[in-house]
DNA sequence: CGCCAGGGCCTCA
DNA sequence: TGAGGCCATGGC
Protein backbone atom coordinates (compact mmCIF):
# COMPACT_ATOMS: atom_id res chain seq x y z
CA UNK A 1 0.00 0.00 0.00
CA UNK A 2 1.08 3.38 -0.78
CA UNK A 3 1.88 6.12 2.01
CA UNK A 4 0.52 8.87 2.35
CA UNK A 5 2.62 11.30 0.17
CA UNK A 6 2.35 9.12 -2.24
CA UNK A 7 -1.20 8.89 -2.41
CA UNK A 8 -0.60 13.12 -2.52
CA UNK A 9 1.81 12.94 -5.59
CA UNK A 10 -0.60 10.46 -7.51
CA UNK A 11 -3.90 12.56 -6.95
CA UNK A 12 -2.15 15.73 -7.77
CA UNK A 13 -0.61 14.73 -10.73
CA UNK A 14 -3.96 13.45 -12.30
CA UNK A 15 -6.32 16.39 -11.34
CA UNK A 16 -3.18 19.12 -11.05
CA UNK A 17 -3.15 22.30 -9.02
CA UNK A 18 -6.62 23.11 -7.22
CA UNK A 19 -5.88 26.59 -5.17
CA UNK A 20 -8.99 26.26 -2.50
CA UNK A 21 -10.33 28.42 -0.72
CA UNK A 22 -11.81 30.75 -3.19
CA UNK A 23 -12.13 33.99 -1.81
CA UNK A 24 -14.98 35.93 -4.29
CA UNK A 25 -13.50 39.83 -4.01
CA UNK A 26 -16.19 41.27 -6.46
CA UNK A 27 -17.86 38.47 -7.49
CA UNK A 28 -14.38 36.86 -8.58
CA UNK A 29 -12.67 34.01 -6.98
CA UNK A 30 -8.97 34.11 -6.31
CA UNK A 31 -6.79 30.62 -5.54
CA UNK A 32 -5.14 31.02 -2.43
CA UNK A 33 -1.49 29.95 -3.99
CA UNK A 34 -1.93 32.34 -5.93
CA UNK A 35 -1.34 35.17 -3.36
CA UNK A 36 1.54 33.92 -1.38
CA UNK A 37 0.80 36.14 1.89
CA UNK A 38 -1.36 35.68 4.60
CA UNK A 39 -5.38 36.19 3.80
CA UNK A 40 -6.30 39.88 5.06
CA UNK A 41 -8.67 40.05 7.71
CA UNK A 42 -11.44 40.27 5.33
CA UNK A 43 -10.82 37.69 2.96
CA UNK A 44 -10.09 35.41 6.81
CA UNK A 45 -14.06 36.11 7.72
CA UNK A 46 -14.67 35.10 4.46
CA UNK A 47 -13.47 31.97 5.00
CA UNK A 48 -15.23 31.60 8.45
CA UNK A 49 -18.23 32.51 7.10
CA UNK A 50 -17.93 30.49 4.13
CA UNK A 51 -16.82 27.25 6.75
CA UNK A 52 -20.15 27.63 8.56
CA UNK A 53 -21.89 27.43 5.16
CA UNK A 54 -20.54 24.61 3.68
CA UNK A 55 -21.55 22.36 6.76
CA UNK A 56 -23.37 19.36 5.15
CA UNK A 57 -23.94 21.55 1.96
CA UNK A 58 -23.10 21.53 -1.81
CA UNK A 59 -20.35 24.59 -2.34
CA UNK A 60 -21.62 24.69 -5.86
CA UNK A 61 -23.94 26.34 -5.87
CA UNK A 62 -25.60 26.49 -2.50
CA UNK A 63 -22.46 27.50 -0.73
CA UNK A 64 -21.02 30.04 -3.70
CA UNK A 65 -24.84 31.76 -4.13
CA UNK A 66 -24.71 32.60 -0.16
CA UNK A 67 -21.33 34.23 -0.51
CA UNK A 68 -22.02 36.26 -3.54
CA UNK A 69 -25.33 37.75 -2.01
CA UNK A 70 -23.10 38.74 0.92
CA UNK A 71 -20.30 40.35 -1.19
CA UNK A 72 -23.10 42.53 -3.14
CA UNK A 73 -24.26 43.29 0.09
CA UNK A 74 -20.59 44.12 1.65
CA UNK A 75 -21.36 42.04 4.60
CA UNK A 76 -18.04 40.69 4.73
CA UNK A 77 -18.03 43.26 7.09
CA UNK A 78 -18.05 42.68 10.87
CA UNK A 79 -20.01 46.04 11.51
CA UNK A 80 -22.37 45.48 9.08
CA UNK A 81 -22.72 42.06 9.95
CA UNK A 82 -23.36 42.80 13.56
CA UNK A 83 -25.85 45.47 12.58
CA UNK A 84 -28.13 43.24 10.41
CA UNK A 85 -31.41 41.61 11.50
CA UNK A 86 -30.91 37.84 11.98
CA UNK A 87 -33.89 36.83 9.62
CA UNK A 88 -32.37 38.96 6.90
CA UNK A 89 -29.18 37.62 7.24
CA UNK A 90 -30.87 34.36 6.92
CA UNK A 91 -32.50 35.24 3.46
CA UNK A 92 -29.87 35.90 2.44
CA UNK A 93 -27.98 32.94 3.32
CA UNK A 94 -31.08 30.60 2.34
CA UNK A 95 -29.45 28.52 -0.48
CA UNK A 96 -27.44 27.58 2.00
CA UNK A 97 -29.68 25.22 3.69
CA UNK A 98 -29.90 24.90 7.49
CA UNK A 99 -30.40 29.39 7.22
CA UNK A 100 -31.51 30.21 10.33
CA UNK A 101 -29.33 27.82 12.63
CA UNK A 102 -26.38 29.16 10.01
CA UNK A 103 -27.38 32.93 10.24
CA UNK A 104 -27.31 32.41 13.98
CA UNK A 105 -24.60 30.83 14.48
CA UNK A 106 -22.57 33.79 12.22
CA UNK A 107 -24.40 36.17 14.63
CA UNK A 108 -22.71 34.48 17.81
CA UNK A 109 -19.29 34.29 15.98
CA UNK A 110 -19.72 37.76 15.14
CA UNK A 111 -20.28 38.39 18.38
CA UNK A 112 -17.43 36.43 19.75
CA UNK A 113 -14.88 38.70 16.94
CA UNK A 114 -16.01 41.53 18.92
CA UNK A 115 -13.84 40.49 21.66
CA UNK A 116 -11.21 38.47 19.65
CA UNK A 117 -10.44 40.16 16.96
CA UNK A 118 -8.96 38.33 14.00
CA UNK A 119 -5.65 40.14 14.11
CA UNK A 120 -5.15 38.29 17.78
CA UNK A 121 -6.46 35.29 16.97
CA UNK A 122 -4.12 34.33 14.23
CA UNK A 123 -1.26 34.48 16.28
CA UNK A 124 -2.01 31.96 18.45
CA UNK A 125 -0.71 28.58 18.93
CA UNK A 126 -2.75 26.57 16.37
CA UNK A 127 -3.85 23.84 19.00
CA UNK A 128 -4.87 26.74 21.50
CA UNK A 129 -7.02 28.57 18.35
CA UNK A 130 -8.44 24.64 17.61
CA UNK A 131 -9.62 24.69 21.19
CA UNK A 132 -11.40 27.76 20.95
CA UNK A 133 -13.21 27.48 17.53
CA UNK A 134 -14.17 24.18 18.71
CA UNK A 135 -16.11 26.26 21.35
CA UNK A 136 -18.17 28.22 19.36
CA UNK A 137 -21.78 27.12 18.11
CA UNK A 138 -21.89 25.27 14.90
CA UNK A 139 -18.42 24.97 15.08
CA UNK A 140 -17.34 20.84 15.10
CA UNK A 141 -13.76 19.89 14.40
CA UNK A 142 -14.08 20.10 10.38
CA UNK A 143 -15.28 23.70 10.60
CA UNK A 144 -12.17 24.38 12.71
CA UNK A 145 -10.14 22.77 10.74
CA UNK A 146 -11.14 24.79 7.92
CA UNK A 147 -11.02 27.82 9.08
CA UNK A 148 -7.52 27.04 10.54
CA UNK A 149 -6.36 25.41 7.33
CA UNK A 150 -7.87 27.75 4.47
CA UNK A 151 -8.42 30.84 7.08
CA UNK A 152 -5.41 31.83 9.61
CA UNK A 153 -2.79 29.32 7.57
CA UNK A 154 -2.48 26.89 10.22
CA UNK A 155 -1.45 23.87 9.71
CA UNK A 156 -4.85 21.60 10.92
CA UNK A 157 -5.66 18.72 8.48
CA UNK A 158 -9.31 18.62 7.34
CA UNK A 159 -10.99 15.84 7.81
CA UNK A 160 -14.44 15.01 6.30
CA UNK A 161 -16.64 12.12 5.36
CA UNK A 162 -14.54 11.95 1.66
CA UNK A 163 -11.20 11.52 3.56
CA UNK A 164 -12.69 8.57 5.58
CA UNK A 165 -14.18 7.17 2.26
CA UNK A 166 -11.32 7.25 0.18
CA UNK A 167 -8.82 5.91 2.72
CA UNK A 168 -10.89 3.49 4.14
CA UNK A 169 -11.30 2.02 0.70
CA UNK A 170 -7.70 2.32 0.25
CA UNK A 171 -7.10 0.40 3.51
CA UNK A 172 -5.62 2.83 5.61
CA UNK A 173 -8.11 2.01 8.45
CA UNK A 174 -11.85 1.51 8.93
CA UNK A 175 -14.85 3.30 8.36
CA UNK A 176 -15.62 3.18 12.13
CA UNK A 177 -12.42 5.33 13.10
CA UNK A 178 -12.87 8.80 14.47
CA UNK A 179 -11.85 11.94 13.37
CA UNK A 180 -9.25 12.52 15.82
CA UNK A 181 -7.82 9.16 14.54
CA UNK A 182 -7.77 10.28 10.96
CA UNK A 183 -6.13 13.56 11.55
CA UNK A 184 -3.38 12.13 13.83
CA UNK A 185 -2.14 9.85 10.88
CA UNK A 186 -2.05 12.80 8.34
CA UNK A 187 -0.11 14.61 10.51
CA UNK A 188 2.26 12.30 11.57
CA UNK A 189 2.26 10.83 7.79
CA UNK A 190 2.99 14.54 6.35
CA UNK A 191 5.44 17.47 7.18
CA UNK A 192 3.33 20.08 8.63
CA UNK A 193 2.92 22.20 5.65
CA UNK A 194 -0.13 24.45 5.14
CA UNK A 195 0.15 24.28 1.33
CA UNK A 196 0.66 20.88 1.59
CA UNK A 197 -2.27 20.04 3.63
CA UNK A 198 -4.33 22.63 1.61
CA UNK A 199 -4.28 21.04 -1.75
CA UNK A 200 -4.15 17.56 -0.03
CA UNK A 201 -7.93 18.36 1.29
CA UNK A 202 -9.05 20.06 -1.99
CA UNK A 203 -7.72 16.95 -4.30
CA UNK A 204 -9.30 14.31 -1.94
CA UNK A 205 -12.95 16.75 -2.55
CA UNK A 206 -11.88 16.42 -5.96
CA UNK A 207 -10.94 12.47 -6.20
CA UNK A 208 -13.89 11.98 -4.33
CA UNK A 209 -16.53 13.72 -6.63
CA UNK A 210 -15.09 11.90 -9.88
CA UNK A 211 -14.40 8.91 -8.58
CA UNK A 212 -14.74 7.79 -5.18
CA UNK A 213 -18.38 8.42 -4.89
CA UNK A 214 -20.99 6.21 -2.32
CA UNK A 215 -21.25 4.37 -5.07
CA UNK A 216 -17.42 4.13 -6.56
CA UNK A 217 -16.37 4.71 -9.73
CA UNK A 218 -13.15 3.06 -10.56
CA UNK A 219 -13.03 2.87 -13.93
CA UNK A 220 -10.33 5.06 -14.84
CA UNK A 221 -9.28 5.90 -11.05
CA UNK A 222 -6.07 6.99 -11.03
CA UNK A 223 -5.36 5.01 -7.14
CA UNK A 224 -7.10 2.05 -8.81
CA UNK A 225 -3.68 0.38 -8.37
CA UNK A 226 -3.57 1.31 -5.11
CA UNK A 227 -6.97 0.14 -3.70
CA UNK A 228 -8.41 -2.86 -1.60
CA UNK A 229 -11.93 -1.92 -2.38
CA UNK A 230 -11.40 -1.83 -6.25
CA UNK A 231 -10.35 -5.91 -6.04
CA UNK A 232 -13.49 -6.48 -5.52
CA UNK A 233 -14.75 -5.24 -8.82
C1' DC B 1 -39.29 11.11 -6.93
C1' DG B 2 -35.18 9.94 -3.63
C1' DC B 3 -30.54 10.69 -2.69
C1' DC B 4 -26.61 13.41 -1.71
C1' DA B 5 -23.71 17.33 -0.42
C1' DG B 6 -16.62 20.12 1.81
C1' DG B 7 -21.59 18.63 9.59
C1' DG B 8 -23.04 19.75 14.02
C1' DC B 9 -26.24 20.07 17.94
C1' DC B 10 -29.30 18.16 21.20
C1' DT B 11 -31.46 14.46 23.66
C1' DC B 12 -31.71 10.25 25.79
C1' DA B 13 -29.99 6.07 27.55
C1' DT C 1 -19.95 7.82 23.94
C1' DG C 2 -23.21 6.27 20.74
C1' DA C 3 -27.28 6.23 18.23
C1' DG C 4 -31.02 8.86 16.38
C1' DG C 5 -33.64 13.05 15.15
C1' DC C 6 -33.28 17.46 13.43
C1' DC C 7 -31.88 21.32 10.53
C1' DA C 8 -33.07 22.66 4.51
C1' DT C 9 -31.31 23.94 0.08
C1' DG C 10 -30.35 22.78 -5.07
C1' DG C 11 -28.57 19.32 -8.64
C1' DC C 12 -29.02 15.03 -10.51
Amino acid sequence: MANLFEVYNILKENYGQQGWWPVTEKGETIPSYKLRRLLTEKQILEVCIGAFLASNTSWDPNVVSSIINLNKENLINLEKLKKIDEKQLAKLIQSSGYYNQKASNIKLFVKFLHEKPISKLIKLETLQLREILLALKGVGPETADSMLLYGFYKPSFVIDAYTKRIFSRLGFFNSEIEYSDIQEMFHYGLSKDVQLFNEFHALIVEHAKRHCKKEPDCLGCCLREECEYTKRF
